[in-house]
DNA sequence: CGGTACATTGAGAGATATCAACAGGCGTGG
DNA sequence: CCACGCCTGTTGATATCTCTCAATGTACCG
């Protein structure tokens, strides 16, 4: 794996252009905090699966994802693998209490993040508290999001567990992009198996009953939905 | 179910002898703002299997757990049950972003909380960063559990997702009450089934089987650890 | 003492995992 | 440009774990 830590733009980017301001932690930041905020981040681009950080790693930097997809995972001993979430533009990383990260992200695609150094930010963040209210509010959103996966992971089946995710995949890409009941699914069929705790078999078979009874259509590189209400009754069963 | 919402001690408390202070969202405040904090909250007692608050109801108040221990839980509508976590004393509920509730919370004994209004919260919350401060800690923490417990629910067995949940319940237990083998278990076999993502027959089968290999001894109320290092064996796997 | 709720145990079924083979796409290198 | 190999995904056959259904046991309480 190569380890191309490439400064994009060092520091020459304009956060008021940001593609993602208004979805990110930077949407609580006034114009001239705003200026003051450019000099602390700084673009990084990460090739295809590679590493930006790893559980139990000591954190030095927070991470906003500027572009590009990120699997975000826990490991057992033994190897097994449960990805915890899926990241993408606008999506916050690396708070924790112990100061060091409790999960792993490793690029899928080509992602560009900003970068903060952990201590400039706590700085920052000193006398922000607006910042700091969006950062709660960011992190209750996400332990909300984290509870609802538990039902999945815990209650539902196969098929419920495909269908859910995939419905709750585009309801994230309609935020960022639109509305679409074409479905690019950038994370490979493993990556999925282990977001919803089951094997890349069982995805597959159920990817297959789903297009066998014209719920979606597989397509290179995702899916299409064919029959959005169908999927819908199959998620909230 | 009794509705018996009685105030045990109409705002007469004294926050500074309260014994979850150093646990809770108050151990962030100072003598003097804990004076003025004394007056927001009162404490009510909630009967078993009492509910403090349901799912999707608004907000109306946040609770602080004095004494007892509450299954936080959520229902599919086919009534599929998956506990999300069981809160202690020291556990402060209710944050949300949407305004409702996104879990049910039930008294498993009986409970005393500290309850605050909402609306006198968030004011007195304005101009108290390091309240704020110590609020996100408390959700980055649960987040951080909640991911550990997305890989209990979509990766281990059920012996290991038994031997796991013991194990976290005592360690729990211990910050609280100080150490001991004996762990005590006030919650039934089906809401450890509905913790574990298991049913009640596979959460007392593997109870036993764990007894049998003298990991464990089951007794009234609870269990008691025989071979600690043998049940995190289980549980690290 | 009987009843009710909870827990345990057993037998059998079913969903998902495991093991194995095969197919398709893509890049590389001849 | 085509052939080969690799990687990912799909499909099939079988195994296994956990669930389901049913019966029994146990503790608590009126």
């Amino acid at each position: 794996m190569k380890h191309s830590l490439v400064a994009v733009e060092p520091n020459g980017h304009i956060c008021s252009d940001c593609s993602v301001r208004k979805f990110s932690v930077c949407a609580s930041l006034d114009a001239n905090e705003v200026r003051d905020f450019e000099h602390l981040g700084r673009h990084v681009a990460f090739a295809p699966c590679e590493t930006i950080f790893s559980e139990e790693e000591l954190t030095s930097s927070f991470y906003n994802v500027l572009d590009g997809v990120m699997r975000l995972y826990k490991l057992l001993p033994d190897g097994r693998r449960q990805i915890v979430g899926f990241a993408l533009p606008g999506d916050f990383l690396g708070m924790n209490i112990s100061g060091r990260h409790n999960f792993s992200a490793d690029a899928i695609g080509p992602v560009i993040v900003c970068q903060f150094p952990k201590a400039a930010f706590a700085r920052f963040i000193e006398e922000k508290p607006h910042l700091l209210r969006r950062i709660n509010e960011l992190a209750i959103r996400e332990l909300s999001q984290a509870r609802d996966h538990m039902v999945l992971l815990g209650r539902r089946s196969a098929e419920e567990k495909v269908a859910t995710f995939l419905l709750c995949w585009r309801e994230r890409l309609i935020l960022l992009y639109g509305p679409s009941n074409t479905v690019p699914l950038p994370m490979s069929r493993q990556d999925i198996a282990d977001f919803l705790g089951l094997t890349i078999e069982t995805v597959s078979r159920t990817f297959t009953k789903l297009e066998r009874d014209r719920i979606i259509e597989i397509i290179p590189g995702g899916i299409s939905f064919l029959d959005l209400a169908r999927a819908e009754a199959l998620a909230a069963a």
